[in-house]
DNA sequence: TCATCAATGATATAATATAACGTTCGAGTT
DNA sequence: AACTCGAACGTTATATTATATCATTGATGA
């Protein structure tokens, strides 16, 4: 029950990175099969850049590396699809970075919570309900019905802390 | 109690606009005084259009209406003057509308939770500890030690959806 | 085969924000 | 009053993020 809610965690340097990968691509895929969805090949290769550089992506990072692939691609390319993946809930943006990360439950509903590591740079996502429902509480009890939250925190992850103790410790 | 967390409520109509940006003024006004912080016709002029429209204004917004003051003006005034307000709690940005709203407790150490209606634009703010407890708690809990806390949530006010109701009854 | 509509290509531009450097202004000192 | 110093502001240029618009392609079903 401790982390019953972590969505995507911070992730322990020599994770296999691509099964995670490969984990998160089958997953969409599946969703978007139940749903009568279309991954094309470009906003499959848009979502595996963003699990791929597994921190948060800006637009143009993934609009440089399409051009990488060879392939022509201008920013409305990368819009467009970070369009469909946003709103199909296979990718959040944080507002607060401009930047997209993948969802660590797609095809799931849920508010996401995230944890952003200033020094690190990575990002946990939380999907939990009992921080959803105070917030919608809260607002309901001033009259105002809730519909999408942004919860962002900024702050410095366990493994970055210990790595700072680590350093300070004689 | 159930409402000693609102910092800034949705203002029904007719409330007095005037008073109301003078009593904010005021209040930053003395705590730069206390703290020694300056607060320059420019930022004061900045704050008083932010609290004036009532609403979330854009950065190139308020540019256009320093320039409707006759006064010469670029991004980068506008944007300094935010930074300082944003620095000193005076002002929040909404990071999911790139915009910016007076702070409803200024001067008063919090995290504010925002709440967006979607129909009319207006914002409310709230200062919720409970909320800001359980989110560095659960952070907590991940070892993620919480710095800052962004909370925006978009919806629909009271006073909206007093008035669509209306609509909808015979 | 053709019609159709979603997806993508392609060009242009909008909206938001910062870098860098020069100038002015104001508080404290002499 | 003149001097010094640093903060605030002016000014130009540019970076970063995002959208509008119209043309083309490509898959699907009539």
């Amino acid at each position: 029950m401790t982390d019953g809610n972590v969505l995507s965690g911070f992730k322990p340097g020599g994770h296999d990175h691509e099964a995670c990968i490969a984990a998160a691509l089958d997953s969409v895929s599946a969703v978007c099969r139940e749903r009568g969805l279309r991954l094309t090949p470009l906003r499959r290769r848009v979502l595996e850049l963003i699990w791929r550089r597994h921190m948060p992506s800006g637009a143009y990072d993934l609009l440089d590396a399409l051009r990488s692939d060879g392939r022509r691609a201008d920013p409305p390319t990368v819009y467009r699809a970070l369009d469909f993946l946003v709103e199909n809930g296979f990718v959040h943006r944080l507002e607060s970075l401009s930047a997209y990360v993948g969802c660590g439950g797609p095809g799931r509903e849920h508010d996401g919570q995230f944890l952003i590591c200033r020094s690190c740079g990575q990002v946990a996502e939380l999907g939990d309900p009992a921080i959803s429902a105070i917030i919608r509480e809260k607002a309901h009890a001033l009259g105002f019905r809730a519909g999408g939250q942004t919860v962002e925190v900024t702050g410095t992850c366990g493994e970055c802390r210990g790595r700072a103790e680590g350093r300070h410790a004689s």
